[in-house]
DNA sequence: AGCACGATTAACT
DNA sequence: GTTAATCGTGCTC
């Protein structure tokens, strides 16, 4: 399957938050392959969202947010864990898509033997999870994730039906102010 | 130069 | 429900 191009990537980043869902996330390392179906998804958008890193505006953390689109940002938070996000919008216009939990379909063993003592179904159902799982880490900030034979792209999954699509207010912002802190821009497949 | 805290997780009680 | 783990970032002094 061929990485999903950057004008899919290139418009407003709560329309790619809920169409990235279905998708294949791939993470590819020599001949080894990861990977897994996209089930949930946060919009982060521009400086005024209270909630996204670019509030701070352009800082060495932020810049690739500012860049063109279908890069990945990747951060490291609590000291331990690397969170995925696909850079959205136009460049000058910050945005990001963080990929909160995935289904693997590839590599089984590969994410077993990542998460070694923890059960299948916690393998990758959460943001800190999954980048252990595909072994996504800040050597892969910034990269381009439309490159054919990339370490790590996103190509067509699975058809996901209109009425299985949940929205509802992001993750982990107790301390964001209103009206960031319950806008309906986290995805999630049912 | 110092400091408070975070888009989390796993292991507790 | 509570909490430790652990450190880069952005802000204040």
């Amino acid at each position: 399957m061929k990485p999903l191009p950057e004008s899919f990537y290139t418009r407003d980043t709560v329309i790619v938050a809920r169409e990235l869902l279905g998708k294949r996330l791939v993470r590819q390392e020599g001949a080894s392959r990861v990977s897994g179906i996209i089930l949930e998804t946060e919009a982060y958008r521009g400086e005024e969202d209270l909630a996204c890193h670019c509030r701070a505006g352009r800082t060495p953390r932020t810049e690739v947010m500012y860049g063109p689109a279908g890069r990945a940002y990747v951060y490291f938070i609590y000291g331990m864990y690397w969170l995925l996000n696909i850079v959205t919008e136009g460049e000058g216009s910050p945005g990001a898509v963080l990929i909160r939990a995935i289904k693997p379909l590839e590599g089984l063993e590969t994410i077993a033997r990542r998460r070694a003592g923890q059960p299948a179904a916690k393998w990758t159902d959460g943001p800190g999870k999954l980048t252990r799982a595909l072994n996504i880490d800040g050597s892969l900030n910034g990269i381009s994730i439309c490159q054919p034979g990339g370490p790590l792209y996103i190509s067509e999954g699975a058809a996901i039906p209109p009425g299985a699509i949940q929205a509802g207010p992001r993750i982990g912002l107790d301390g964001v102010p209103e009206p960031w802190r319950s806008k309906a821009w986290r995805f999630v497949v049912n």
